[in-house]
DNA sequence: GTTGACGGGTGTACGCCGTACACCTACCTT
DNA sequence: AAGGTAGGTGTACGGCGTACACCCGTCAAC
């Protein structure tokens, strides 16, 4: 009498840790990481709210998982080119990963402040970042500051402080432009002058994957110079 | 016969959102963002917890007003000085605010992400620099991508991957160390060598001080290179 | 002097959260 | 058949943000 020989319909997979992780993400991606909550991946996977706790320790253990995750989701180094660019390529791939999963960067780096270690995953992303500076034959003392310059370029973020508003609700109690002008004005000309050129550009007037691309190649390009000028000892 | 007089010793001082922004901001600063909560602060305040509504609309708001505080801790922008000097001591001047109030940069992150309009002190902070850069010659399309360039390091903040994990309760599930060296030959070798020179330093045997300075030169470097092969037209 | 508005602290209550703990059930091993 | 074990369940607790009704001291207008 074992599975009732197949007369209930079988009301769901068995849940496990990937399943978990998964509809975490998922459940992040559609709401921010503040509306995740254990109760509400429960409900996602058709499962009360404890039958959680047996794949995962707790909420940080389930936020430390899904970061692992995403940095599964980094493309793996490019293979026969030089470090300039598997470094590039690299550094672009995680930064698609993370405009997929805006919520990341608070995450990853809420996580790193409370934890001994970051996660396995990352710790195989640095260390393959690191060996790919090493094989382009930097010194380790220039790795070590490479990867500082890199910061938090490095997972593909920055702060992007003008992200795109359109699209938000308008601020009701938001200046009007004249105001606006006349206290910053510097901001203002600045977002004059993007707003006029490349109008083609859908969304803030900026196009983020240029910015984006233009602060890496300045800071490889400057890494580059000083490779250059101490040589290439180990 | 208004105020008793002085014959019941006064309480407490009057409420104020100062004093409420105040107390917020101690509390985080000794206990992290996370312990963070209105009856806290409330109670640190000898206050029940409505009370700080009357000062604050809510918790986000609490959180906006924070970042304002901080913010106005930034040292103002030194006169008669070239660009590079100035922006270097501004960028500087504003990590050291956040190397006292280390919950700041992620408070900063998850509010712009939230917000439609930063705080005005952002506004304020964000203008200045952007007329800094304007004073020193930069076109108007320089200091856009320069104020991308400088990303996250124009709050002061990089991301700190390494950060100093000495006084942290040793993991119990830590990797020892050959299985270290085996799994993560990169990282070893370069945690090695980091902790050979400058034994001088205490701490992590990094000296992050000397990195997040490094890393800024490099960008204001090719900045400048970048000014100098342009030009200086608005 | 009385009145009434009002700024600001209070008390209660609700619905959400993470999760400890005891349980129950279906399977696998022997 | 017996018992262990992995995994889903149910209940319960303490903490959170905050809506809402309240109450009291001050002060203006009459």
């Amino acid at each position: 009498m074992a599975t009732q020989a197949g007369a209930v319909p079988r009301p769901r997979a068995p849940l496990n840790r990937e399943r978990v992780l998964g509809a975490a993400v998922a459940l992040a991606d559609e709401g921010g990481v503040d509306a995740l909550s254990m109760r509400k991946i429960a409900q996602a996977l058709g499962v009360v709210p404890m039958a959680l706790y047996k794949h995962v320790a707790n909420k940080n253990e389930l936020l430390d998982g899904m970061i692992d995750v995403l940095v599964g989701e980094i493309d793996p180094p490019a293979r026969d080119t030089d470090w300039k660019t598997t470094v590039r390529q690299r550094v672009l791939s995680a930064r698609r990963m993370l405009l997929r999963h805006p919520w990341a960067p608070g995450v990853i780096e809420s996580r790193m402040k409370a934890r001994a270690a970051p996660t396995p995953a990352v710790m195989e992303y640095l260390d393959s970042m690191i060996g790919i500076f090493r094989a382009g034959g930097f010194s380790i003392d220039l790795v070590h500051h490479a990867m500082h310059v890199m910061g938090s370029r490095l997972l593909g973020f920055s702060q992007e402080l003008f992200e795109d508003s359109s699209g938000r609700e308008p601020d009701p109690d938001a200046l009007p432009p004249e105001e606006m002008a006349a206290r910053y004005p510097h901001i203002t000309e600045l977002a004059m002058a993007v707003a006029h050129d490349q109008e083609s550009v859908v969304g803030s007037g900026c196009d983020d994957q240029f910015e984006f691309e233009f602060a890496l190649d300045l800071t490889l390009d400057g890494l580059e110079r000083l490779l250059g000028a101490t040589g290439s000892k180990g």
